[in-house]
RNA sequence: CCAGUGGUGGCCGAACGGUUAGGCGAUGGUCUGUAAAACCAUUUUGAGCAGGUUCGACUCCUGCCCACUGGA
């Protein structure tokens, strides 16, 4: 049977460190489950640090005012895994967005085929989440009493939930999209948050030496604040140093501390990229047949290799 | 040494003579076409120290300590 191997984790536990290890031993290629590198220009800030000879399928794939959901992610990365296939090696899926692994995985019970109506999604924005929830309890008040506090709350889901409810049922029988079967291994590194915490801040503070600023200051000759690429950690945060000093050069008044902003900039940067990773590792803490190994406990690489092994030599 | 200003929970920061805002952080959680997104919950009473006034003080008064600013 077709094998996938999977290897997660929240941000920087060295994940695709180790599987450039792993596909040189399996005889395998590298495909990227990560939102944001697919994202062309944004190279230090998401951290494109792997070495340059080793390709990675879905790393450039689109500009950062292009919008990307789950479903191409899923199209691409499906098909890319079959050529895999045919070449009879190992395809290694490496990234931390939970959702974009999953879609390769759990294809059962989904509303990808759904599409996203952009009319509607452009008047639902702008309405308050009370709206959009006496909305919603109107379509469908048993599913909106089912809801949980924090899904009644959030608005993008309140809309899509919408869109869902609301879309003309024409293709309701959902074409199926896996044409293989595969049996997948997930493999997710987790560690615990101080230390986490420690590698993440010695990491940001390495990409603003490597010139994390100047890569910004390039991405907004082209590009705006308002781009679905811009909303990411490690650019976001550094929107009020921009702002600000562009405004002080306009103005030409009272001149600001721009060391002193840059500095709230990394440390919110830092803060930011903490929540992340603990949003990831409950993430992946609950999902289903995933083996987790931390990474600072002792024979934990050793216990890795054993399981994908014993996995890769059964039929 | 004198004067002014100020000392609030892990940090920042308000209001107020009588149920202590809010933010950040931290912690746990939610999730199926924005996911490095968006969202939820928990962090329940602390006022530099010592007195005093008051039915009641973080809030008013006195002394001391500390910090910052200005003056000698």
């Amino acid at each position: 049977m077709n094998k996938l191997l999977i290897i997660s984790g929240p941000t920087s536990t060295g994940k695709t460190k180790l599987a450039i290890a792993l596909a040189k031993k399996f005889n395998g290629e590298l495909i990227s489950a990560d939102s944001r590198q697919i994202y062309k220009g944004m190279d230090i800030g998401t951290g494109k640090d792997h070495p340059k000879n080793i390709p990675i399928h879905l790393i450039d794939v689109i500009n950062p005012n292009q919008t990307f959901s789950v479903v191409e992610y899923q199209k691409l990365a499906k098909s890319i895994i079959e050529e895999i296939y045919k070449k009879g090696k190992l395809p290694i899926v490496v990234g931390g967005t939970g959702l974009y692994i999953n879609s390769l995985i759990d294809s059962q019970n989904q509303t990808y085929h759904i599409k996203p109506m952009p009319i509607l999604r452009f008047f639902l924005n702008r309405l308050s989440t009370k709206w959009l929830q006496k909305i919603y309890s109107i379509l469908d008040k048993k599913a909106f009493d089912g809801l949980n506090n924090s899904e009644k709350h959030n608005p993008h889901r309140l809309i899509r939930k919408i869109e869902i409810k609301l879309h003309v049922r024409t293709d309701l029988r959902v074409r199926s999209t896996t044409k293989i079967k595969i049996n997948p291994l997930h493999i997710s590194l987790t560690a615990p948050n101080p230390y986490l915490y420690q590698q993440i801040d010695k990491r940001v503070e390495n990409r603003i030496k490597d010139g994390l600023i100047k890569e910004i200051e390039k991405l907004l000759k082209k590009y705006k604040w308002s781009d679905p690429g811009l909303n990411t950690l490690a650019y976001k945060e550094f929107k009020t140093l921009f702002v600000e000093t562009h405004r002080v050069r306009l103005k030409n008044n009272k001149p600001i501390n721009e060391d002193l902003i840059l500095n709230q900039c990394v440390q919110q940067w830092k803060y930011n990229e903490h929540a992340l990773a603990r949003r990831q590792k409950t993430w992946f803490k609950n999902q289903p047949n995933i083996h987790i190994f931390n990474i600072t406990s002792t024979g934990c690489y050793k216990n890795i290799l054993y399981t994908i092994t014993k996995w890769y030599n059964t039929e």
